[in-house]
Parts: structure tokens; sequence; C-alpha cells
DNA sequence: TTCTAGTTTATAATTATTCTAAAGTGAAAA
DNA sequence: TTTTCACTTTAGAATAATTATAAACTAGAA
């Protein structure tokens, strides 16, 4: 994903590509792979790389417009801290609680045979698979 | 489950009975179908039915204790607070996002036919399955 | 009954996240 | 190009869940 398609996905989405969000939108999304990470990662890499300081309440701010505009998705992981995806396909995880890191599964990777049916008046949204990893 | 078992439960795992533990324990597991909760929403209800105040801390120190002893499990549920299971076995859950109520799906109900394998030298620990529930 | 390690408790501390409100800025309009 | 202003960034305060602390209490062994 380039420079000119990061401005895009920002515009098309209703975001001024300031600054910050651009370099942030890079860094999330000029990647191959998926990325998972949390506001903390995210901020200590961000420091890492960059020679521009941002403040972690706009990486806060930017991870949660991202997240309403559907650039992201959050990832329910045990623990304190809230988890973010860059793939946001519908998809499942391994999960290695040893290192705390996620590991993307194709939704075609996983087939399920026998579901059971919502209960009362409601509807199956969508499925989640979490294959915990142990050594 | 009744007292006399309460009480073994609780001495079986280490676990002194004081009446604090036992008050707790009866609640919590002294009931037909599984519970799922939060220490404040088991605050709230240990509050309302009981006479003598148990401290916050306290609920703290034995949710955990009883965690730690296998006898409640942590569910990885959206948002800030932790939830707790007394459904201790290996199942999967339906949840609904608009109560943030989860409901026990036997793991028998669910077949898995296709699942991809461990990464490099990983085993799988266990298989959950979260599905998300609309109106 | 005495004794003590384990437990409870009020309160302080910590941690992740959100809020606030002042200063800064992208981009539409003049 | 300059003006204008709604949107954005930011430092710091506030909040909320959880954990730590340390003094008072108690189950139960001796
Ligand atoms: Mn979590
Ligand atoms: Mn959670
Ligand atoms: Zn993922
Ligand atoms: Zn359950």
């Amino acid at each position: 994903m380039k420079k000119i398609d990061i401005l895009n996905k920002l515009r098309s989405s209703g975001l001024r590509p300031t600054k910050q969000r651009v370099e942030i939108a890079k860094f999330l999304f000029e990647r191959e792979k998926t990325f998972h990470f949390t506001v903390e990662s995210l901020n200590k890499l961000l420091t890492k790389k960059s020679t521009s300081k941002i403040a972690l309440a706009t990486i806060y701010n930017t991870v949660h417009a991202f997240k309403t505009a559907g650039h992201l998705n959050e990832v329910e992981v045990r623990g304190n801290k809230t988890y973010f995806d860059t793939n946001v396909s519908n998809h499942h995880h391994f999960y290695d609680s040893e290192t705390s890191e996620l590991i993307d599964i194709d939704a075609n990777d996983i087939i399920i045979q026998k579901i059971p049916k919502a209960p009362n008046g409601k509807k199956i949204k969508n499925v989640e698979v979490f294959i915990n990893l142990k050594n």
C-alpha cells in the first residue's frame, strides 16, 4: 500500500490525513503481513522508528478512529491490554500465551461441521476460533 | 453442591474455609447452571443477598484463589472487565454484545472438521469457539 | 487455651484508558 | 494567497479496574 493509497484510505473514511495519522497509517498498513499490536507496543515501535514524537493520546485517538472506520479490528486476548489487528477480514487466531503472540489463521483453514443454533430471537453474527498454544 | 462439599472443595485445594470464602463459594457453586460474572457483578449480588459485607479486596482475592485452584475459569470477553466462569470444563460460548451475556455451549455441540497444525515447536493446548450474536 | 500462618480489610498505588480544554492545522472559501 | 474554522493534537487531569500494603483478625494445630 503506497502513500497515495494511504491518503485515499484516510480521506475516503472522513479522516483528515494529518501528519500523525499518515505516519501511523503507513506504519500499520504498508506491510505484507497482518500486524497485531497494543497501543503500548505501537507507541514504542513508533517512538523507535520515527524522529517526530506522537503523543500517546493521539495514538489512542488514531487507533480508535481507524477502528471505527473499519481499518482495524479489536481482538480479544486474555489480559489487561486491548489488542488490535490490521487484518479486518473474518479470520481466526493461534494464541501463544508464553509470548503473548497472535498468529492469523485464514477463515478457510478452519471448517466447523456442527454448530448449535442461536438462542431465542438471536442470530449468529460471526464465529471466532481461538487456538491456544503450548510448548 | 452442599455445604460439606463446599468445605471439602476448599480444604482439598489448600484454602481455609473462612466465613467469606464459604459464603462466596456457596453463592458461586451451589447452583444448577453455569454462572458467568465479573468481580463487580459478583460484588453487587453478594451485597444484595447477604447481610455481612465482604470487602471488595476479599472478593478479588477469593476469585483469584478459586481460579488458581481450578474452580473458576477466566473467559475472554471484549471490554475492560474480566469475566469468570463456574464451568471449568472445556466448552464454548455464545456472546451477546447487546446484553454482555455469555451462554455456554457444550464441547460436543461444536465439531471442528478441519484445523491447521500448530506452528514450529508448538502444540495445541485447547480450542475455544466464540459465537457472537446479533438481533 | 495459646500461638501463628494464613486471611481479611481499608486504603493507597498502579495501570490502561478516556476526558479536557488549550494550542495547532488542513483545506475550503474568499 | 490569505483567511477562517471545524477538526486535530497534545499535556495533563480524571476515571476505572485491579493489585499492593500493612495492620487487625482468625482457623485450627498444638
Ligand atoms: Mn483482553
Ligand atoms: Mn476482556
Ligand atoms: Zn489477526
Ligand atoms: Zn462458560
